[in-house]
DNA sequence: TGACGAGTGTTACCGAAGTAACTGACCGCT
DNA sequence: AGCGGTCAGTTACTTCGGTAACACTCGTCA
């Protein structure tokens, strides 16, 4: 049992949890665009970035934040041994490049997984924006907040869970940050390769692929017809709360 | 060679970086309590926590922040299994409990280390504080940046270091944060046993041992008479570098 | 004084995951 | 049609680190 694909069979409070999140998660945004457009983001034009073009880059000196209109970025690093992590995906209605807020030299650096569009300002005009609209103010908490507590988040299952966990949290995120429904699925509207999946998962490519064939098996991960993923949400929660009790 | 314990035979940038960083941070909590003092902290009397004794903990409902005076305190969290993982060691002059910004239930915890004083403030104070002396929002803001920052350094160190490269991560981390001078040597003046060292590394305790001693006998790391742990952080830096490039 | 608890130090064993080295599918190009 | 590039899928080998089970050193407190 539970193997099937329907997100009926697991406890209710799981799923709730993690709607409520992503329910919140929506509502910020859309707040945080009702705002920050009328203010900060008025009479400044979007430029648009191709698929795989990096937007900022590690090392980068120029201290602005992207609000991203359209699209789907990846957020990461690349280490100094030259290999890629990925900390979040983000899309229409997100900033990124706010570490820039108490660095000279950015640690991060983002690429467009689709064509995106991105208005780039500076963070002094952020600033000073907030300074005359001081209710702005909790809005940026709130996104270094969150991003905090997702960081968190992401140490706890590096430092507890195997990689089928993390992996398994990974596509759970996926759902939650970019998935929209798609009858009781929920689909990724962008293609990620099984190597970025890897980047978030901190794992092998041969190891996600083989785990993600087998959650295929028990129906949890399915292909859309374009080729993206299909998540059946609950299933996933129910599997990753469920093996977190064995010991 | 490079075994002694002297700083001296390591590239000097490496230790210029690490300095800076130090210092900048400082820098940083000076700003910080001179401005959070003057405006917040005026007329609120600090409590004291007991060593061990909990300041805050996970699942709480309480909204504020705790300005520590003096002190040290543990940050992380415990998860679903019980294990415990540590996110961060701060001080005096540091802030804790500030994810409570946009949580209605703490993920987090927080227990001191030794006697800490602290000044308990409600989320809501601060932000009306900040509303009168808009500048703190700059002290704000940094106080999350520098936090989320460290974040993914944390999450770099778990995706790509064996347990030593994270151990010596941790080590130089510490005597960024709340280390002191002791001649050539740095001191962590509070004593952290191995299963805490272990949680900051997200390792188990007998590797942590056995990678501490080796890191002794090359003389890196030593204990004081009082059984604190002296630190010698350029070593450790060239340790930590050079071993990051073998490929 | 001796018994207990907390913390350190060490080792043999085993499993999870990284490594390397493939094959094969599916493009788009020329 | 043939070629090269990118990505998915699979497997044998090896290594890192978790597990378990110890011995040893203190300090304290009954």
């Amino acid at each position: 049992m539970a193997q099937t694909s329907q997100g009926a069979n697991m406890p209710p409070e799981l799923g709730d949890t993690l709607s409520r999140q992503a329910i919140l998660s929506t509502a910020l945004i859309s707040v945080f665009r009702g705002k920050f457009c009328d203010f900060v983001l008025v009479n400044r034009k979007a430029i648009t970035f191709g698929k795989h073009s990096v937007i900022y880059d590690v090392g980068e000196r120029s201290r602005t934040f992207f609000f991203l209109q359209r699209g789907f970025v990846k957020v990461g690093t690349i280490t100094a041994d030259g290999r890629e992590v990925i900390y979040d995906v983000r899309k229409g209605g997100d900033v990124i490049g706010e570490l820039c807020a108490s660095e000279e030299l950015r640690p991060d650096r983002a690429v467009a997984l689709e064509e995106t569009d991105a208005i780039c300002v500076p963070f002094e005009d952020v600033m000073q924006q907030i300074l005359k609209k001081p209710d702005l103010i909790a809005v940026l908490v709130d996104v270094f907040c969150r991003a905090l507590k997702e960081a968190y988040a992401q140490v706890n299952s590096l430092a507890i869970d195997d990689t089928v966990h993390r992996l398994i949290k990974v596509l759970i995120g996926l759902a939650a940050k970019i998935g929209c429904r798609s009858g009781t699925l929920v689909e990724i509207p962008t293609y990620l390769t099984q190597e970025e999946i890897a980047q978030m998962a901190a794992a092998r490519r041969e190891r996600v692929c083989t785990a993600l064939n087998s959650l295929r098996r028990r129906g949890m991960v399915q292909y859309s017809a374009r080729g993206h993923m299909l998540l059946d949400v609950g299933a996933l929660e129910f599997y990753s709360a469920e093996a977190t009790e064995r010991h």
